[in-house]
DNA sequence: CTTGACTCTGGACCCGGGTCCAGACTGCAC
DNA sequence: GTGCAGTCTGGACCCGGGTCCAGAGTCAAG
């Protein structure tokens, strides 16, 4: 397989070189081998896990999750990767209902303000000033 | 109208005395009034708000993005906290979908993967390692 | 009054997640 | 074999969001 360094890793990834060390630092992305030289290696596995390493970040993740998220293929049991899964799907399901209930609120009040007119007749200003935002 | 004091306020909201000092230098939450002495002085608006940034938080807002959230209320033009207040909206919108993406992903990889077996037949493993989580 | 709890300010420190050197070595093309 | 881009390590620095002092002043109950 074709491997290359870590210039070319984090172009492909669209991250920085130092980024890609602190990565690995943490535990998170290993190379795959170093040349005599100390010079890391990578492969393609190494630059689909940064890609779903950042993905997951803009997604909110911490890195310790995202290193969670990839130990889960270290684990021998089967078992133990599917129950990891599920909690982090259901992390995800509860996430995604806080949002949506601020996004109903959020509706609501666009719907009920007329957009024009005196400020304390406006829903969002008296939403955000006097109650909360539901 | 009942005012109060820091620590009061703090503990009423759940916060410690120090955020809601660091709310305040940050432009998010000004005491109502000091005292002559230069004790804070907090009202139910006050309280209100804190548990407002609080729950924001939780969200993933950053607090620049509740500072701006808040400072609608500081607009004249009603049209203009309407439109700014859509935009929070298109946000919210994206983020879910996003979330929403993820979970599909890993309710496909979950519902495909036996439970038992050997760990490459798991195609949760597999999603990690080779491909990407969709 | 005194005492103990509360609050003030300013500044140091912490953690996560990077980012940016400096100084030295390496790989490759010419 | 020289030159230049690429890479190495270690450590300093940055930002957001707090958290924790120290030292001094304040409030209220007894």
């Amino acid at each position: 397989m074709a491997t290359f360094g870590i210039g070319q890793l984090a172009q492909r990834a669209g991250v920085a070189i130092d980024t890609v060390r602190y990565y690995e630092r943490n535990g998170l992305l290993p190379p795959s081998g170093r040349l005599a030289s100390g010079y890391r290696r990578y492969g393609d596995i190494e630059l689909k896990r940064l890609r779903f390493i950042r993905r997951a970040k803009v997604l909110g993740f911490t890195l310790e999750d995202i290193r969670g998220l990839l130990s889960l293929s270290d684990e021998q049991n089967v078992a133990e990767v599917r129950t990891a899964a599920q909690g982090k799907l259901a992390d995800i399901e509860q996430r995604i209902a806080e949002l949506e209930r601020v996004r109903d609120g959020l509706r609501r009040l666009i719907a009920a303000c007329p957009g024009h007119g005196r400020a304390d007749a406006c829903p969002i200003l008296n939403a955000l000033t006097q109650e909360e935002t539901r």
